[in-house]
DNA sequence: GTAGTTGCAAAGGGTTTGCAGAGGG
DNA sequence: CCCTCTGCAAACCCTTTGCAACTAC
């Protein structure tokens, strides 16, 4: 999801990973991080690798993949897994934790937040003694437009 | 999760199944069947493998996930996902429904079951109008004996 | 210049499939 | 007997890794 966060930020985001780590500034990169946020998020390393093509002509998806991974562990984006086929998709992660409608017909993503549910999560994980770190709900279904 | 049913139950489920898809009962679906209602379930397909040689000798990896398909499809077991590689566990489904706590550090799974999650994503779907057909809830943290 | 980075191709891990022989009903 | 099931091996898909050329700083 993308939020107030503007893509400035984002590439602000993304220097600070770079001189942090002794890293480098490469176009590909910037172009995964501007397909991330030009896309409302949800997409498979291949799909990210089509349209960043478009930024960087011969772009590999060796590098897709790398790349995403430093986001991600960077904090930059998040990573949900799929019930069947265990692939991956990706989305930005602008600060604003949310979970997840998907509609098993054509497969698109809702995203949503609850309270309630956050709560809970917590007092589950207190009174098993667990120290929580994060979590995943997904809530499959019908969309209303797969309905009819 | 091993609740109050019995193993002859689960063959009697099994028995209709095969029934009912002009199946045939082989020594080895009863005894992957058998290896899933012993153990208290969360098995990966290789660990089934090793379980079940101990009853079939000589068994094979491909009829391991021949048989879970079928037994999931057909509800008698469930498969759990997990979020890094991928790769599925799967467990006895005995008709309750319950979500999963995960330790990040020791990979144990505990299980839980909470009423007010169950009915919040009830209202979730509704005022998204979707039609809720399943859902998956993981919490990931550190269990007690992990954080010494 | 000297790291870090990239694209390619090969390797990896988990899962699925084609097939000939074995085995239920 | 017929049709399904099995084990093997090869094929598959997605992801990771090794490497020489390349690029940022």
């Amino acid at each position: 999801m993308r939020g107030k966060i503007s893509y400035q930020d984002m590439l602000a985001r993304l220097e600070q990973v770079v001189i942090q780590n002794n890293l480098k500034r490469s176009k590909q990169r910037e172009d995964i991080l501007f397909v991330m946020y030009e896309t409302h998020g949800h997409l498979s390393p291949e799909e990210i690798l089509n349209l960043a093509r478009e930024l960087s002509p011969g772009l590999g998806i060796a590098t897709v993949y790398r790349t995403l991974g430093l986001l991600e562990k960077e904090g930059l984006l998040d990573s949900i897994a799929f019930g069947g086929d265990g692939s991956k998709k990706y989305e930005l992660n602008c600060g604003e934790h949310h979970d997840h409608l998907i509609c098993v017909e054509c497969k698109k993503i809702v995203e949503f937040y609850d309270d309630n549910i956050e709560k809970t999560q917590e007092e589950i994980a207190i009174s098993h003694h667990f120290l929580l770190k994060n979590h995943s709900m997904k809530l499959y279904g019908i969309c209303e437009t797969c309905q009819k």
